[in-house]
DNA sequence: TGTAGGTTCTTAATCGATTTACTTAATGGT
DNA sequence: ACCATTAAGTAAATCGATTAAGAACCTACA
């Protein structure tokens, strides 16, 4: 026979003088032939150049394929720079690199599942992703999913308890009853849009992240005896300093000028600790900032940043765990509270 | 016909009562059928909730697969901490992206490439990647293959021009013809061992890395009318700040004791001048010391690195870039001296 | 009317494997 | 010597698609 430029199970078994089966089973399951055959069967792959099953085809057959697709909640670009979901990545590689299985990396711009749905084991969600079909296609198509500080009634998932952390937060912030807070959030709304909020009822009931923080909030305000203005609460679309300082600088022009800031992020925090700052106002004196996250530039700040901190990566490892085990529940994850010198 | 729980090409063309094959290139081939035909299997697809042919199941009968494996150095932990690995990455994925194509992400711990070779296009490799045996199976079982920062005559690769940046580099360090000069050399042997090296004619010729910037020290060094001593150079097997410290206070108490300090890293830079500092040595006054990359902390130490800088994301753009192309040709990037306080 | 060409759709081979059901031969107990 | 097990290996269906080759029909032009 003449040797072909790449080797299949096929050709390798004519070549070999013996069927299909007993290659393949040669190489996943040494017990359904004899010792010596396999060996000498293995040997013979070894010298021909046949490095084993192709595992495109494999995995066909199978169903099965180690790769998990890590759905990121923006580009990968947004990923590599955000120090939190660094570390959240750095996590949930770890587990999965030592239990040999590949990670995809999947934009949450993008706007089908399906171009990788039929590759992949399954999903990690890390947060919502900025397109809304995806969370659809991921309830409705994936075979397998775990979803990070957001929930789509599927599955796994990982969250923090976000009210208690954003109520501790609050709580440590607000001092006296006749203290003027107001609210940076992020993601309050669906719509993209930087606003001003005036009405708020509906956010109650709301299970997303910002809606679970602002409850939190809200519940430490009125422990604390304060009444919290209508008009007191900012939506931020996303967390970027630019929207963040143009919220900051609008909260703190407002009237009356807030002397709590509650923020839904550290990157929200620390514009608005720059935006004050410029303005003239001294921390924690004239205004008390706080934030939610823990990343390392608010520690670094001065001054030095009050926020809830959550060990991604521990999270990261929480979710991947969670993903190889297959098991249905949801894991919450710790926080502490990283006091600085800013409330 | 009962509704299967997940619809297959074949189920739906049974379903539609029409043959395997329209239904494919009602997907895949406009022109293949009619207009007509066409717009109601796609209507029904729709309807029944066929979200298409199986991804899978098409790549491994076309043989692409619409994923590129980014080869890292070393495990996906190290990339994402690492600020220039970050930033290759985000131009890397920045071009995928745009393209749509996905990226899985390879750990250069791993030690074989079969895991993963059969469900990709192809590989862009980031530096050598820390498993040798990788190198080896890249050469022979990757369908396509971009090299960053190395070479392994094959396919396409990514460099910056390492002789002339270090000539220029060597250049500015260089003041006097009575200058006693010393190489801190990153990987100029194959095997991996910290020494010093007596003899080194056969680097002339040598095409790695290392032996590019050597070229590129030697010719400023002759340039400027000095002889460099056959016991000036020293090799350092990898960019770890252990031995780059040893390195570096041998060379600094050799005699003649060095004023100029020609460094492939701008770690091992930055743990010569530690060294220089902690033998109480003032830098530039006593000894001139630059680097090779880059790196924030270098911009960050006092004195502040000279060195040579790499744009890391336009790097990762073009290596992607050269990557879809399946051109075989080398690219050069751009490099800029940043002058620090150091020489 | 015969034939060449063009549409439209189908048949069947193929990609590279896994796995169930089956054949055959060998072993062992009574 | 007989029957029941066990071991070793094979044939063929299957995973979910793509695509070359060809059939059936229609048009058109000499």
């Amino acid at each position: 026979m003449t040797k072909p430029k790449s080797w299949t199970l096929k050709s390798i078994a004519q070549e070999l003088g013996v069927s299909n089966a007993t290659v393949s089973n040669a190489f996943n399951r040494p017990d359904q032939l004899s010792k010596a055959r396999r060996e000498e069967i293995l040997a013979a792959c070894k010298k021909l150049g046949y490095f084993g099953p192709n595992k495109a085809a494999q995995s066909l057959r199978r169903g099965t394929f180690n790769i998990v697709a890590l759905v990121l909640p923006d580009s990968v670009e947004y990923m590599v720079s955000d120090p939190v979901a660094s570390s959240f990545m750095r996590g949930v590689s770890a587990v999965l690199e030592k239990n040999g299985i590949n990670l995809l990396l999947f934009s949450g711009n993008n706007d089908n599942l399906n171009s990788v749905v039929d590759f992949v084991d399954g999903f990690i969600c890390y947060g919502r992703p900025r397109n809304k079909q995806l969370v659809e296609q991921l309830k409705q198509v994936a075979k397998h999913v775990v979803t990070v500080d957001f929930n789509i009634g599927r599955d796994a998932s990982v969250n923090v308890n976000n009210q208690q952390a954003s109520f501790d937060i609050a709580k440590h912030a607000l001092q006296k009853n006749d203290d003027r807070v107001a609210i940076l959030g992020l993601r309050l709304l669906d719509n993209d849009v930087l606003c001003r909020v005036y009405e708020h009822h509906e956010f109650e009931a709301g299970q997303s992240i910002a809606h679970q923080r602002l409850r939190g909030y809200h519940q430490a305000i009125s422990d604390a005896g304060i009444t919290l203005g209508e008009d007191r609460t900012w939506n931020i679309p996303e967390s970027s300093e630019r929207f963040a300082s143009i919220a900051a600088k609008e909260a703190l022009s407002s009237t009356p000028r807030p002397n709590v800031l509650l923020c839904m992020s550290d990157l929200i925090a620390l514009a608005a600790m720059r935006e004050a700052l410029k303005m003239g106002l001294s921390i924690p004196e004239d205004v008390r900032i706080v934030g939610f996250d823990g990343i390392n530039e608010g520690q670094r700040f001065v001054p030095k940043l009050t926020t809830v901190h959550q060990n991604s990566e521990e999270k990261g490892r929480i979710a991947a765990t969670l993903f190889l085990s297959k098991e249905q529940q949801t894991a919450e994850i710790d926080y502490q509270l990283q006091l600085g010198q800013s409330s």
